[in-house]
DNA sequence: CTCAGTGCAAAGGATTTGCATGCCG
DNA sequence: CGGCATGCAAATCCTTTGCACTGAG
């Protein structure tokens, strides 16, 4: 399992011109352990070795490279998690009162006509369609 | 129209225990101008007379009572539009180079499918639903 | 008079960058 | 050796806040 994430993720830094450091595979796994994405602070917590910058910087070389992802919920902090291809297309419920991000999805049955439409949709409008998000805004249990 | 608006943020205002100040209504009628969400910097330049700061402290005001959203896209900009009981329920295209944003609509029969599904996700995970939102990320023409 | 609203300037806070050093290839 | 990666600290930039002033009720 790791093994094969760290070929993939090699693979495509190697792509992209870069190297797979030791910084970088402490951020892939940091990212592979959590079960929701993680803002730098959660990321710093769990790996006090890595200084702030390198872990900014590292996370843009791998999202350009296509190893991670990075994603804006509705409060200041960015959160970062593994590129989809890698972990499977999934949605987030997202509690606006605390920030939490769990990950869900939905049949297959539905995925593929929201797919449908989202591609007829940007392409009347010539929109080139990266992806598309479907989140879930509310409170969690916890702040209700 | 506008006096339709302008009644019922007044409302929304006052449940809230505010006023509706001739700054607060400019905020609501450049919202209303526009075709899409718009950034701080966007607002200031269509209504130079307005204080930065005052936007800022006026937004988080009409967000309070309902009638303005914010939202935040990919770029470091939030974005603000009318609230969608004002306006209709939508979505947004979202141009991950330059920041774009255009409002699209999908189908009431999907709309329908998708509402219940995610009723019955946030209802298993006790999860107090909001709202939901589905965006189109990708590259538009411009810059494409 | 009182107190919320306003505008200016300064402060906050997440993120980025400059620079000297370390290290892989 | 050459150049990218790293880490510290300083700088950036969106956003928030302090404060004095103004105006509505």
């Amino acid at each position: 399992m790791v093994t094969d994430l760290d070929r993939v993720a090699l693979t495509r830094l190697r792509k992209d011109g870069q190297r797979y450091t030791d910084n970088r595979r402490q951020l892939v796994a940091v990212l592979e352990e959590a079960d929701a994405p993680l803002t730098i602070p959660d990321i710093l917590e769990r790996r006090s070795e890595l200084a702030q910058s390198s872990v900014y910087r590292n996370l843009a070389v791998l999202e350009r490279a296509g190893v991670v992802r990075r994603i804006v919920t509705t409060d200041e902090w960015a959160r970062y998690e593994l590129a989809e291809d890698l972990t499977g297309h999934h949605h987030h419920l997202i509690c606006s009162a605390c920030g939490m991000v769990r990950d869900f999805t939905v049949s297959p049955r539905l995925e593929h006509s929201i797919e449908e439409a989202l591609s007829r949709i940007a392409a009347d409008s010539r929109f080139q369609l990266d992806y598309h998000r479907l989140d879930l805004v509310g409170t969690c249990q916890t702040c209700a």
